[in-house]
DNA sequence: AACACTTGTGTTAATATCTTACATGGTAGA
DNA sequence: TCTACCATGTAAGATATTAACACAAGTGTT
């Protein structure tokens, strides 16, 4: 079949990087080097690979290979972030309305996300193109002046915004969290917005690595007992769960 | 000398996202295609870019690919589009507030503003994340829903930003213009949004390259006598380039 | 000054790769 | 059953890339 060829294809280029036509024809020894190409050319279409000459290479190769150094900062943590936002994911269901907001856990989460009739409000640049790729999902990007380091949008205008805007939860992460200084971020606008959010949604769930304990960051924006679900990974120390789970927030 | 001539391919290439060996060799006509070749093969050692066939690629454009359907992002980076884009970046002062709409024309002129500072107010996802890369410039992104087809807001909300915004400048692009009907595109909220800029700011600039014209879409935004400057390419007809004068609008 | 030697470049032919156009067979729906 | 369409194959032709050699200018050595 033609769809799993065109998916095989795409891992192998996954795994590999790089692949040459000849390469390719060895891995699928009955189809024609020009069903192959055209496989390619589709592959290219989708924007998943790049056709170079002698065949293609994967385009997270190429990111890969390019972004070292912002690699680093992001990569950080990944497989937890990864897996909380699974778990974050898990508990959307279709027809509600959300908030996410711009960080990176916010990122893996929109990536996680099921291509389902949810609406969604976020602040962050790039999380909005990521959830504009699903069909059926709707996005709200909320405006503001662009803060640089995070591409997300913060600023008193945006309160305008929520005036006239319902959503039912808010899936969020915070920078740093102690129980004493609740979760904390860097930025004062964006603080403003996360607490403004707080009041409008229904309920607050937060996706927190457990590297985030014990940090804290100059700008408060929610206290433990705001929350009403508390997204984290398995080394979560025991002792501030029990915190948690004595405020009746669901710990998982 | 080679080194200066490879740094300009590299940064051509960031702007341009992809080009052939044959535009490269109209941009630099005094060397041979063979050296072109031999300066890509450096860069793409160099990690810089990516050489496919019959040209190459700059990197940074790859992992912005995987965030847009592809064929329409490398479609949209034509000779003229460019041209019309750096003639646009050549009118901005610094000091200046303007509004650019998320059009591919936009994105383009996104490229070529100068890293100056100026305060640039956008609907354009794609647009905010590039001139969010300039330290001096300030970006403003203007919220809504997301339009997955072209990554820009809009939304009757967008209003009540505009209530306490301010720009001088507007320099928007449309879809279809004929002397009867005006600039039109096909978005109704877009074209609202438009028209609201058109109010509020003190000069409207439009580019318009020359394929455009004859064609109609849905929504009109603004008429002939709208604007204050017009910025196209050469193919520009001269007749219509009459009517435009004759309304003291400049033609550029 | 004469001499290698390096470096950047151009020219051409040979090679590799890609596209186009058309032919075939299978399959789903009329 | 027939038609239309899709995925595929084949091969000629177009295009792009490499390889090989040549040359000139600058550099250092004797």
């Amino acid at each position: 079949m033609k769809k799993d060829r065109i998916e095989e294809i795409a891992e192998l280029l996954d795994k590999r990087g790089k692949l040459t036509l000849n390469q390719l024809d060895t891995y699928f020894p009955d189809v024609s080097q020009m069903t192959l190409r055209r496989d390619l050319l589709q592959l290219e279409q989708a924007g998943r690979i790049i056709r170079v000459r002698g065949g293609a290479m994967s385009v997270k190769e190429v990111q890969k290979v390019s972004s070292e150094p912002y690699a680093k900062k992001t990569a950080m943590h990944t497989d937890e972030k990864i897996r909380i936002a699974q778990k974050a994911a898990s508990l959307i269901e279709e027809n509600c309305s959300l908030f996410i907001d711009g960080g990176t856990t916010a990122m893996c989460l929109a990536k996680e996300l099921p291509d389902i009739n949810i609406h969604v409000f976020t602040n962050g640049l790039a999380v909005a193109i990521e959830l504009a790729q699903k069909k059926n999902l709707n996005v709200t990007m909320l405006g503001g002046q662009v803060m640089k380091e995070n591409l997300s949008t913060a600023s008193p205008v945006a309160k305008s915004y929520f005036e006239n805007t319902n959503f039912e939860l808010a899936i969020i992460s915070a920078s740093a969290f102690t129980p004493e200084n609740g979760f904390s971020c860097g930025s004062m606008v964006e603080a403003d917005l996360l607490k403004m959010t707080r009041q409008k949604a229904k309920a607050m769930y937060m996706m927190l690595d457990s590297s985030k304990i014990g940090k804290i960051m100059p700008h408060t924006f929610a206290r433990l007992e705001d929350i009403d679900v508390l997204i984290t990974d398995d080394e979560f120390p025991a002792d501030l769960k029990e915190e948690f789970l004595q405020r009746d927030i669901v710990v998982m």
